[in-house]
DNA sequence: GACTCCAACACAT
DNA sequence: TGTTGGAGTC
C-alpha cells in the first residue's frame, strides 16, 4: 500500500532527475518493481506453466541502463512475510484462480488476448522467480541481497550504512523507513526519474501540508496515522488531517486526545498500543546486513522494547541461515532450499570470474554450501577483520560472483570504518528553507547524444545466445551457477567479439549525506570529507556498437575495481544517523506540551508509562514551550464514551483465522510432501496456481517445495545474545533466536531433480534442522498479535 | 469545499 | 505499488 496521498503531497521537493545526475552513485533496486513489470511482458507464458524468462530480461535491461549511465545498482530482493502484515492472502488466492480459469477458458476459445488480461491478473512474482533474476545479476556480477523480510526495511538499511546513494521504488513507505534520497517513477525510455530528497522536507508545501521543523519521528507518525501497512487509520483519518493534526499537537498521544475530546471519530481500543508496534516496523524492522552478515535491526531499539516488539518487527534468525537468505540461497518464505523453476534458463555470463581457490569447486560442489555451513569454521561472527570473511565467505557455487559480491561490501565496511570521521551536527527536523532556493538543474540532458542514441534500439539478440548456451549445457547434474568450463569458453568468444574496455580508475564517490539544506542543490562540494567528485569518466565503447546491453562486457576480470570505483560517498566520511534522522540546519524547537487531560486508557494503553513519552527517545528532544492548550481535565470524563469500537474480539478471530490459515498451508505443504514422496515426485505440475504468490504471503502454499523427508517437530531453542546497543541504558532481554541445537554432519551431497526443478542447494542431511528452523519461523510468523 | 474512501485501472509491446 | 475518478461525509 504504502502511504496513499504521500507522494502527492510530497509534490512540491519531487524534481525529475535524470540519470546521468547520479553516475558514479550506487542505488538500491527494489526488485519487486521491475519484476512486476516484468511479468506483463510474459504473463501469458507464466500463467500457463511456460518456461521463460523475459521478466528477467526486462529488469536486466534496467541493470544495464542503470549501469550504461554509469550507475552501480545493489538490487533487494522481498523476504518473508512480516507478522505485522495481515493475511489477506486467502481471497487474493481465490481471485487469482479464478482469473487464472478465465484466462484459459477464454484462451481455449482463441481469444488469447482477453485471456492474458486474465493472465496478468492472476500471475505474480515469487522468490523463485526473483532468484530467476537473481542468476542474472550473478552472472553479471551485480551486488544484491534478498531480505529477510521487507525489502523496504533492507533498501533503508543499505542506505544507512552507506552501502548506497539512493533508492529506486515506488513505494512512498521508503520515505517514512527514513530514507534521504529516493527515486520514483524511473522511465527507462527517457532515463528519468522523480527523485526526492529528504533534505527538501523542509521546503514542502503542497496542498497544505508543510513539514517545516518536523523531525523524522514526527514525519512518521503523520504517516502511520494515516494509515500504513502496519495499521488501518482510525475512519476518516487521512493524510491532511494527520499532518493538520500532528502539526498543532505535535505528539501522537495529544493528536488522539484531540480526536477523542472531540467525540467524531472512534479510536480503536488500544490504538496507541498498535501505533507503536507500527512504528516499530518502519523503526526496527530486521533486516540483512552485508557488513556483518546476520541480521540486524534497521535502528537499534532502545528502551520500551520488549519480546513481542523483537518478534514484532521480524524474528531473528541464525546467522549462518541468514546469510543463505540474504544471498539467495533459501526461499524466504519457507526457508527451503532455493528452487530454480527454470534451470534451462542460464544467464549470459559476460565474464569468466575471477575465484578464489576455495571458490574453484564450480561444477561439482553441491554441498559446499552445506558444508560451510555446517562445518567447523562456517557460521561465526564477522569482526572488523575484512580478511577472516574473504577466506571463509564462500558460498558454493554461487562462487566467485558473490564472494565479489561480500568482499565489496566488506570493502566498503572497511573504508566506512576507516573514514569515519566526526558526527556532523545534524538538526533532526526538517529545515525550513532558506535563502534563495537553489536552481535546480533538471533533466540536464546529459551530454549528449550518445544517451540517447544508446537508449533507443535495443537488440535482443541475447536471447540467442543464451537459447543456444540452454541447447548446448548439460543441467541435468549441476546446478546452474556451476558454470562449467565449456562456458566460460563461450563467454570468452563473446568477450572477443564485443570486447570493450572499462577504465580501471577510481570514480571519485560523491558525498550523498546532506547536511543542510544546500547540499542537494549542489551534489558536489568542496571541502567535504569527501574528495570533489571529478564528473565521473564515461566508459567509452571503442566499438561501433553502441548498446548499453553490452556493456556489461566490459567489466574487467579484476572485477573489484569497478566496484571499489562506485563506493558510495557516505561510506567514507560519514557514520550513520541513528534514526535516519536528518538533519538540516536546526529549526525553532517544536514546543512540547505537557500531557494533562482526560484518561484515555483505552486508546492508549494501560500500561503506558508516562504522558509524556510521545516524541520517543532521544530523537526528539523538545523544549518545553507553551502550545495549544491541552484539553482542560473536566472534559474527561467524556473520553470513556468515545470508544465505540471494540476491535479486540474481531482481532483476535482474525488472529485466529490467521494462524489457521497459516497452520492449513504448512500441513498441506507437509503433507504434499509426504505423499509425494511415497510417489516418489513431489512437485505437481507447475501449475500457474501453484506458482503464484503473492509476496506477502503467510500461507505457503502447497507444491511449491521439493519433497522433503522431514516432518515438523517440537523443538526448544536457545537464547542468543542481544545485539549491543550503544545507547541503550538497561540491558535488553535475551532474544530467541533460531538455532540449530543438533551437531549436524554432512553426508554425500547428492542432486536432486523432479520434474525440471532443480535444487540449487543441497539440505537434505539437515531436513530437520531446517524443519525446524521452519517450525520455530511459522510460529514466529504468525504471532498472536497484540 | 475539503477530505476520505473505494473501486477500477495501469504496469509491457 | 501508484493513480484516477466518483461517491460519500463533515
Ligand atoms: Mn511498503
Amino acid at each position: 500500500m504504502g502511504i496513499s496521498g504521500l507522494l502527492p503531497a510530497l509534490k512540491s521537493i519531487s524534481a525529475q532527475k535524470h540519470l546521468s545526475e547520479f553516475a558514479g552513485q550506487t542505488l538500491a533496486v527494489d526488485a519487486y518493481v521491475w519484476l512486476h513489470r516484468g511479468v506483463f511482458t510474459c504473463a501469458t507464458e507464466l500463467a500457463t506453466g511456460k518456461d521463460t524468462h523475459k521478466y528477467v530480461d526486462y529488469a536486466m535491461h534496467r541493470v544495464r541502463l542503470l549501469r550504461h549511465h554509469n550507475i552501480e545498482p545493489y538490487v533487494v530482493f522481498d523476504g518473508g512475510p512480516l507478522p505485522a502484515k495481515k493475511g489477506t492472502e486467502v481471497d487474493r488466492q481465490a481471485k487469482r484462480s479464478e482469473h487464472l480459469a478465465l484466462g484459459k477458458a477464454l484462451a481455449a476459445q482463441g481469444k488469447t488476448s482477453q485471456a492474458r488480461e486474465h493472465y496478468v491478473k492472476c500471475v505474480d512474482v515469487t522468490p523463485q522467480m526473483a532468484f530467476q533474476f537473481i542468476k542474472a545479476l550473478r552472472a553479471e556480477n551485480v551486488p544484491y541481497v534478498v531480505a529477510p523480510y521487507e525489502a523496504d526495511a533492507q533498501l533503508a538499511h543499505l542506505e544507512r550504512v552507506g552501502l548506497v546513494d539512493g533508492i529506486i521504488t515506488e513505494d512512498s513507505d521508503l520515505l517514512v523507513f527514513g530514507c534521504r534520497k529516493v527515486l520514483f517513477k524511473m522511465d527507462a525510455v527517457s532515463s528519468t526519474a522523480v527523485c526526492i530528497d529528504r533534505a527538501d522536507f523542509g521546503s514542502v508545501n503542497t496542498d497544505g501540508i508543510t513539514l517545516a521543523g518536523w523531525s523524522d519521528t514526527q514525519f512518521r507518525a503523520m504517516a502511520i496515522l494515516s494509515g500504513c501497512d502496519y495499521l488501518p487509520s482510525i475512519n476518516g483519518i487521512g493524510l491532511k488531517t494527520a499532518c493538520t493534526l500532528l502539526r498543532k499537537w505535535k505528539t501522537v498521544e495529544q493528536v488522539l486526545r484531540a480526536i477523542a475530546l472531540e467525540g467524531k471519530k472512534s479510536i480503536p481500543r488500544k490504538y496507541l498500543q498498535s501505533f507503536r508496534l507500527a512504528e516499530k516496523c518502519f523503526k526496527h524492522q530486521r533486516v540483512y546486513c552485508p557488513l556483518q552478515q546476520k541480521l540486524v535491526h534497521l535502528g537499534q531499539p532502545d528502551a520500551d522494547w520488549d519480546e513481542e516488539s523483537d518478534e514484532y518487527v521480524g524474528p531473528d534468525l541464525d546467522p549462518a541461515l541468514a546469510k543463505m537468505l540474504g544471498e539467495g540461497d533459501l526461499d524466504p518464505v519457507t526457508l527451503l532450499p532455493m528452487t530454480d523453476i527454470n534451470p534451462r534458463y542460464v544467464p549470459r555470463v559476460l565474464k569468466p570470474l575471477p575465484m578464489n581457490g576455495a571458490n574453484r569447486n564450480k561444477g561439482k560442489g553441491k554441498a559446499s554450501t552445506i558444508l560451510n555451513f555446517f562445518g567447523p569454521a562456517a557460521p561465526r561472527k564477522i569482526t572488523a577483520s575484512p580478511k577472516s570473511a574473504k577466506t571463509n565467505m564462500i558460498v558454493g557455487k554461487a562462487s566467485g560472483k558473490r564472494s565479489l559480491a561480500a568482499e565489496m561490501d566488506h570493502d566498503m565496511a572497511v573504508k566506512r570504518k576507516n573514514g569515519a570521521g566526526p558526527v556532523l551536527t545534524q538538526s533532526r527536523f526538517f529545515g525550513v528553507p532558506r535563502a534563495a532556493p537553489e536552481p535546480e538543474v533538471q533533466i540536464a540532458g546529459p551530454s549528449s547524444s550518445k544517451g540517447l542514441k544508446e537508449n533507443v534500439p535495443l537488440e535482443e539478440e541475447d536471447l540467442d545466445v543464451e537459447t543456444d548456451l540452454e541447447a548446448d549445457l548439460d543441467w541435468d547434474s549441476c546446478s546452474l551457477v556451476a558454470l562449467p568450463d565449456r562456458e566460460a569458453k563461450i563467454v570468452e568468444l563473446e568477450e572477443m567479439d564485443n570486447g570493450v574496455e572499462q577504465e580501471e580508475g577510481y570514480i571519485s564517490p560523491t558525498p550523498s549525506r546532506t547536511r543542510d539544506a544546500e547540499d542537494l542543490s549542489s551534489p558536489l562540494r568542496p571541502g567535504d570529507v569527501t574528495p570533489p567528485p571529478k564528473k565521473r569518466i564515461k566508459r567509452e565503447c571503442p566499438n561501433s556498437d553502441p548498446d548499453f546491453e553490452a556493456d556489461a562486457v566490459s567489466s574487467p576480470p579484476e572485477a573489484m575495481g569497478p566496484y571499489r570505483a562506485r563506493l558510495p560517498a557516505s561510506v567514507i566520511g560519514h557514520s550513520p544517523s541513528r534514526d535516519g534522522a536528518i538533519l538540516v540546519d536546526a529549526s525553532p524547537d517544536p514546543p512540547r506540551t505537557v500531557l494533562v487531560g482526560p484518561d484515555l486508557r483505552d486508546t492508549f494503553d494501560d500500561t503506558r508509562t508516562s504522558d509524556i513519552d510521545c516524541f520517543d527517545d532521544e530523537e526528539d528532544e523538545q523544549t518545553p514551550t507553551s502550545t495549544p492548550t491541552p484539553p482542560t481535565p473536566d472534559e474527561e470524563d467524556a473520553s470513556g464514551d468515545l470508544v465505540l469500537v471494540d476491535p479486540e474480539e474481531l482481532e483476535q478471530r482474525a488472529n485466529a483465522s490467521r494462524a489457521e490459515a497459516v497452520a492449513a498451508g504448512w500441513r498441506n505443504t507437509w503433507a504434499l510432501n509426504g505423499k509425494a514422496t511415497v510417489k516418489g515426485k513431489g512437485r505437481e505440475t507447475p501449475t500457474a496456481a501453484s506458482n503464484l504468490r503473492r509476496r506477502e504471503t503467510n500461507v505457503t502454499p502447497a507444491g511449491r517445495h521439493l519433497p522433503i523427508n522431514a516432518h515438523l517437530r517440537p523443538h526448544p531453542y536457545l537464547p542468543t545474545s542481544v545485539p549491543s546497543s550503544k545507547n541503550a541504558s538497561k540491558p535488553l532481554r535475551s532474544r530467541q533466536s533460531l538455532t540449530f541445537l543438533d551437531p549436524v554432519r554432512p553426508k554425500a551431497p547428492r542432486g536432486r531433480v523432479s520434474d525440471g526443478v532443480t535444487s540449487v542447494v543441497d539440505v537434505d542431511e539437515d531436513e530437520d534442522a531446517v524443519a525446524r528452523a521452519q517450525a520455530r519461523l511459522a510460529r514466529f510468523r504468525c504471532p498472536g498479535m497484540p
